[in-house]
DNA sequence: CCTGTATTCTTGTATATACAAGTTGCGCTT
DNA sequence: AAGCGCAACTTGTATATACAAGAATACAGG
């Protein structure tokens, strides 16, 4: 049995992804089981009637995807799934509330400058009692608190931060203005959490809530730190889905 | 100014990610900022002396990275970076411990065939009344627990499970001897909780300590759900990192 | 029996070429 | 002046070819 499928040549989508479609078929419809060699690009391309450098591609989808792992020198194999582990993704604040068709706003708590703690000099890079912008936000959706968060800026002097920008901007958009210090990467890290008094209060929720927290270092050009800090999401109207895409 | 840097044709590390890199680099340096075109790949072919096909590769490696993103009949241009939100990746909890350095180990709590109730018969997708195994596990690392595992699996009568499997066992490898129901894909949803005085308990912590809860729904071969079930890691010993690779 | 070698598989990298299809702007026609 | 169409870009797809490098097997010679 060759599989029956072919490669419509007159459709729209491209013949590599139809091959790609073909195999992850086979894979889930048992026919093709965890370990198992895939055939080879030469025998795919020969099956198929399409050139190597489109079986390649073909492959490089499932390999991305994660279904096949090809071995140089001996094939490509079906993967074994992770179903203990594996993806999250987690899209920022204003574009999950959009996806939701919910209308999200930011309500600016408060802002100051103060003198850089140990922790604060340590993650920002630079020296304690260094002067730094703290402010506090909350994050709303469908007019409901979800998130406080919570930031130490780097101060540059030579471009003070208005209030009116801080209060409806997406953190990312603070700097944006100032080249040397428009972000460039993020270091994020997820962990669980219960809502301290301040928190429920300010999160309409109740002190000891579950809640996830997701600590941020926002680096800008050459690796320099410029935003530290912490977002707390409500436990209670967030959950994160793994990205098993099925292609 | 053409970067200076060259492609060294004599280096182990292929042509097409050394371009990755020095592309790469423009952008971390603030060479090329977020918005910015990149130059079009019959112009960086020419430039470092390379074929379109070796160029796009190396476009391809920082799409998929998502540095740049490419847009047809305009050009490619580099992302802006994603500072709220971002990928994260959850090992599973072997690997985790194996990566540590610390040996973990599995300890069944028990097992018993039960009815399934409304919900269970809806996750798993059979009748309610129907019978199906429910087990209980805590998953240990350094002699400490940190996992507790909770499951309903589909009770297949042609392949009795033995307690003995369900000890030592990966979840996915329950079902490996009965090709029918091997694990193939997973539903994963990540949510905040607290611990319940029992799964304290267990999990030698105090109720109300908090923690991440993952479910878990698993698919065999033709999406036949065959296991369903979610496990509580203990929060003041997991948290997960984005994956914000930098090549 | 063991060992090195040659052969033949496999995937990985790289080139040159061709055409399709989306975007933009320029210039001609109306 | 407004609008249309063409030309010159861009990325996307596909082919044919070549060589490099890892892996497995067969085979000859010790």
């Amino acid at each position: 049995m060759d599989g029956g499928e072919k490669i419509d040549a007159g459709s729209f989508t491209p013949a590599y992804f139809q091959l790609a479609q073909i195999i992850h078929g086979e894979i889930m419809s048992g026919e093709l089981r965890a370990g198992d060699r895939v055939p080879s690009e030469n025998e795919l391309s020969d099956r198929y009637g399409l050139s190597r450098m489109t079986t390649r591609k073909a492959i490089g989808v499932l390999t991305d995807e994660g279904f096949v792992r090809p071995e140089k020198g001996k094939g490509t194999f079906v993967s074994t799934p992770r179903v203990d582990g594996g993806m999250f993704l987690i899209p920022d604040f204003h574009e999950e509330m959009r996806e939701q068709g919910v209308e999200s706003e930011v309500r600016l708590l408060g802002v100051k400058v103060v003198r850089a703690g140990q922790v604060q000099a340590e993650r920002l890079g630079t020296r304690k009692g260094e002067r730094v912008i703290y402010l506090e936000r909350i994050l709303e959706g469908g007019g409901e608190p979800l998130v406080f968060d919570r930031k130490y800026l780097l101060l540059d002097r030579s471009q003070p931060l208005l209030e009116a920008e801080l209060g409806h901007g997406l953190t990312a958009d603070l700097f944006a203005d100032v080249p040397e210090m428009a972000p460039v990467r993020a270091d994020l890290s997820l962990s669980a959490t219960t809502l301290t008094a301040r928190e429920a209060r300010l999160l309409d929720s109740r002190k000891g809530a579950a809640a996830f927290c997701m600590e941020q270092l926002i680096y800008a050009v050459n690796d320099r730190r410029v935003i530290w800090g912490w977002m707390i999401y409500r436990g209670d109207r967030f959950n994160f889905s793994s990205s098993n895409r099925l292609l």
